[in-house]
DNA sequence: GTACATTAAATGTATGTACACTAAATTTGC
DNA sequence: GCAAATTTAGTGTACATACATTTAATGTAC
């Protein structure tokens, strides 16, 4: 559907108007269907993404800083998205001996026991992007690449 | 940049993937833009969003449900940012005498003023957006609309 | 015209984001 | 070696999102 029908706004100062919003709503669009499918799982989305990254380092730990610094949106809270996982059984966390200050954060079978479940949704492939040709998702990565110049 | 230095990953598996990608992270920059731009006059974003549509209607009253229509975010609280900025006196509530469900909520004069003065951001052709040729931009919309078809 | 359904707004609860701050451990600079 | 700076994680607060529930008003069916 046109995003002025969406957002039933009938017209834009101009068309770069109507693109920033249109990659604001799309984005929030798609946040919103993957949401919908993680709820059979009980895990959020960013809570996804922290687990994910602890599959990454699996078998090895990661520390807090290094979740944060992979993470999509850095000012996010790491320590409180762990505590709702640790709470989930999902990862365990344990002081590191060698430097006291930082903890082991570790994802634990019945996450990643989870994640290979989880694993079908992923990809965008399955989402909305399906509806463009390979050529076309071309474009945009370029477009968008562009914006953030 | 490219999506991939960015999020320092070096390998998407496939471009549908990548763009997926790319959309939320185009649109969490443009979000993260916009904020710093606003941080000055004290309103956020959302509540930003909500006196813009506020002036649209102006001088007529909005309701909660027509707000909630207009907005990006369908789901987020309606209410609830019309509290804060009823408590920042940018917006009157009244209960509707015709139907006494429904609350007209009315921008005002302080509100007007303060929309005038940040008109100047506003628009993406201040934001990244600017990078883009008129012409890619309707291709961008095309594409974005075509995502959520 | 009374019971039932629907609608509009608000509220409750859990989660996440943004940003400032604290506490503890480590590093550094002298 | 010790004081100061830095690093790491966690906490506090304000705001927003997501979704279920509540309350009041209105509409509809019988």
């Amino acid at each position: 559907m046109k995003i002025e029908e969406e957002i039933k706004q009938s017209a834009f100062k101009s068309e770069y108007h109507k693109a920033y919003i249109n990659v604001l709503y799309t984005s929030n669009w798609l946040e919103q269907e993957q949401s919908k499918q993680f709820k059979p799982f009980g895990v959020t989305l960013p809570q996804y993404n922290v687990l994910r990254i602890l599959r990454g380092q699996h078998p090895k730990p990661a520390t807090i800083s290094m979740i944060i610094e992979r993470m999509l949106d850095k000012t996010s809270n790491a320590s409180r998205i762990v505590d709702k996982l640790e709470a989930k059984e999902l990862v365990t966390r344990k002081q590191c001996p060698e430097d006291r200050r930082t903890v082991d954060v570790l994802i634990t079978d019945k996450a990643l026991a989870l994640l290979k479940q989880m694993d079908e949704l992923d990809g965008g492939t399955k989402s909305g992007l399906r509806n463009l040709t390979e050529q076309e998702a071309e474009t945009l990565n370029t477009l968008l690449d562009k914006i953030r110049d």
